[in-house]
DNA sequence: ACCTGAACACCGTTCAAGT
DNA sequence: ACCTGAACACCGTTCAAGT
């Protein structure tokens, strides 16, 4: 209506996220590997050289797409952390199942985020990104350090087990390798709490 | 030699092999995302549609790469197992570094691995394959508990934790989210060293 | 049986040209 | 500034045809 006889001018105006809404719907429709430039623009209704002002390369629109996850991840982990109520040991059993949920939420997106199909090493705003969601966990292992409930150990040291064990459940769970005894929603968050405080108290006896 | 004049026949007996072999080099060039059946073949000698003979579409190529892969790692776990003069936190310690160490090795078969980019539901061989790489994880685990040196739970419950770390450690090494404290092989064989006996002793006091 | 070559419907990317 | 349409060099996949 902003414009006389209903013809669109160039665009709506933000044309950028339009294309990342379109990404992120065929994304986790179809996955990663068959999202294809030309038709996220095609959804977005523009033409297939359209993205090109705004994306330098179909890598550069998935890059912004992970950036995305990350931010909400790390979101998620430090509403976890801020939960006043809870001990370090809760903290993180809760972290871990912010994050495995996410994961089992859009699989497509964590793929694209941990898979490998975008460069890491060229963008700083997606190091950041997912540093800030290591930092959340970190904030949990110095407070459980500091508070006794934890080995008087290097929280990056500890931090770091409790990351591989987070990121080896989602990965694990969204190639579909985990699934087998967990019963809906519930049954995934009660798996990912065993396991977590497995890790708390180790195996050994 | 064996054809008159020089001139290949059909091919040299094998395509299906050489076409894999083909793959697995262009696999660790340019990774899972850029291996185009139409290299393959061009690199294997024959033209574009002869992979067709031997593999139903590009997919089914992937798998076979991957289902060699889950072979050979469920072959290192099943060598850290057997070696009788260790006993089992030594062993799990061992098999952690060894399923990290074909990850480094092998960064693109690991990602095609568990990258989700192939279809692992309908493939039985591939889930076979990758089967047998936990049920030797797990029979390592069995052992610790029997011995009493691993607290008495349901094995698969602890071998399942063993595995999200040892997963998650291989996935984040492999995306390059993970190295920055490593120098060289040794300084990965160490780390996961530490990670995996945090596993063992837990992060609670 | 096993492989080839042409064909089709897609891709990512570039670039002159339009408004 | 922002977008279009044609063009190029690639894809995966199919299929008639060759030996």
């Amino acid at each position: 209506m902003t414009h006389p006889k209903g013809a669109q001018p160039y665009h709506h105006g933000d044309l950028r996220n339009a294309l990342l809404l379109a990404a992120e719907q065929l994304l986790a429709e179809q996955g990663a590997a068959s999202l294809s430039l030309r038709a996220v623009a095609k959804r977005a209704g523009v033409s297939h050289a359209a993205p090109y002002r705004h994306f330098r390369d179909r890598a550069a629109l998935l890059r912004a797409l992970a950036q995305g996850g990350f931010e909400r991840l790390a979101g998620a982990i430090e509403l976890a952390a801020g939960n006043a109520s809870q001990n370090p040991e809760q903290k993180l059993v809760e972290a871990g199942v912010a994050y495995v949920r996410q994961a089992v939420e859009r699989p497509a997106l964590t793929r694209l985020m941990f898979g490998g199909s975008v460069m890491v090493e060229d963008d700083a705003a997606y190091r950041q990104a997912s540093a800030a969601a290591f930092e959340a966990l970190l904030k949990i292992i110095g407070e459980g350090v500091a508070a006794g409930v934890f080995r008087a150990r290097d929280p990056r040291e500890l931090a770091l087990v409790a990351w591989t064990s987070m990121h080896g459940m989602t990965m694990l769970m969204t190639a579909g390798l985990l699934d087998s005894n967990a019963s809906g929603n519930g049954g995934i968050d009660d798996q990912v709490r065993s396991i977590a405080r497995n890790v708390i108290y180790g195996l050994s006896k």
